[in-house]
DNA sequence: GTATTATATGCAAATGATTTGCATCTATAC
DNA sequence: GTATAGATGCAAATCATTTGCATATAATAC
C-alpha cells in the first residue's frame, strides 16, 4: 500500500511536473479538501508549513495543476469574485452551494441528455457547460 | 403608443429611482442590446454622447438597476472576469457561448423539475440556479 | 557526487475589473 | 425658487490574479 506522498509525486512525474516542496504541498491539500479551495485558503493553510511561500506560487501551480487536468476551477461565490479548486478525479459534476454557511454538496451532472438536445437543435458543437445550484441548507433554515 | 425613452423613465420611476440623464442613456442601451453587454461596453458607447460619463457611474447605475431586479448580472465568458448586464423581461433563462465568437443563444431554462427533485433530496431551500453552456457556432466550426 | 541547464520560486510591482471617498452638481419635493 | 437627498465626476483605493526578474533548485548527463 503506498503512502499518500508517493502517490502524489507520481501524479506529478505522470503529468512531466517537476516535483519541488511547495508544489507537493500544494496538491496535497487539494487531495485531501473536502471542498473546493481558494489560492488564499491554500495559502493561509501552508504558511505554517512554508513560512515563505508566496501567493504568486500558489497561483502559478494551481493554474498549472489544473491545465495538466489534476484539478478543476470552480466559481462557487454568487457574486464571482474568488476562484476555487478541487481535485478532479474523473467524474463531471456540479454544486449545490448553502448561500448562508456555503456549504457545498456535488451534484450529479442532470444535463447529459439536455446537451445532445441542444447539439441538435442549435447546430453547435456543445464543449461544455457550468451548473451552480445556490440554497439553504437545512441547517441555516433553523 | 408611447416613446421607448417614456417607457424607460416609468420604469425608473416605478422603482423610485430618479431620473437622471447618464441613468435613461445605460437603460436604454442596454433595453435596446440583444445580448449581455459590459460596463466597458456601454463606457464606449456613451461616451460618445456624454463625454464626461465615467465608468464609475456606470458600474453604480448597472448595480442599482440590477438590486431593482430591472437588469441581470451574468458572467459570461470562460474565465468569469468581466461581468455582463443584459435587461430582464422577466423570464429565468440562460445562455450557450460559442467560445470562438462570443455569439450567444439564449436557452431555456432546463432544471425545472430538477430543482423540485433536488430539493426534496437534500432537503435544501434551493434559491437559485447558474447555466452557462460553451460550444462553437456553426460559423466559426467551419 | 558534480556540473549543466531548464524550470520554479521569492519578491515586488503591475494589471484589470470594480468600488469608494469626497466635493460638486442636480432632480425632486415643498 | 429653495432646500436637500441623492447622483456624478474625478481620483484614488481595493482585491484577485498575473508578471518580470534575479536567485534558487530539480532533473539530467557525466
Amino acid at each position: 500500500m503506498e503512502k499518500l506522498e508517493d502517490i502524489l509525486k507520481n501524479v506529478l512525474k505522470g503529468n512531466d511536473i517537476r516535483i519541488t516542496r511547495q508544489r507537493e504541498e500544494i496538491l496535497k491539500i487539494l487531495y485531501e479538501a473536502e471542498r473546493p479551495v481558494t489560492a488564499k485558503k491554500v495559502y493561509s493553510i501552508l504558511r505554517k508549513k512554508l513560512p515563505y511561500i508566496r501567493l504568486s506560487t500558489i497561483y502559478r501551480n494551481l493554474n498549472l495543476l489544473e491545465e495538466k487536468d489534476i484539478l478543476r476551477k470552480v466559481e462557487l461565490n454568487m457574486d464571482n469574485r474568488e476562484s476555487s479548486f478541487e481535485f478532479f478525479r474523473g467524474e463531471h459534476h456540479h454544486h449545490l452551494v448553502c448561500i448562508s454557511c456555503q456549504e457545498i454538496i456535488p451534484l450529479e451532472c442532470p444535463l447529459a441528455e439536455y446537451e445532445k438536445r441542444l447539439q441538435k437543435e442549435t447546430n453547435y458543437t456543445i464543449i461544455d457547460h457550468k451548473i451552480k445550484v445556490y440554497g439553504i441548507c437545512p441547517e441555516c433554515r433553523k
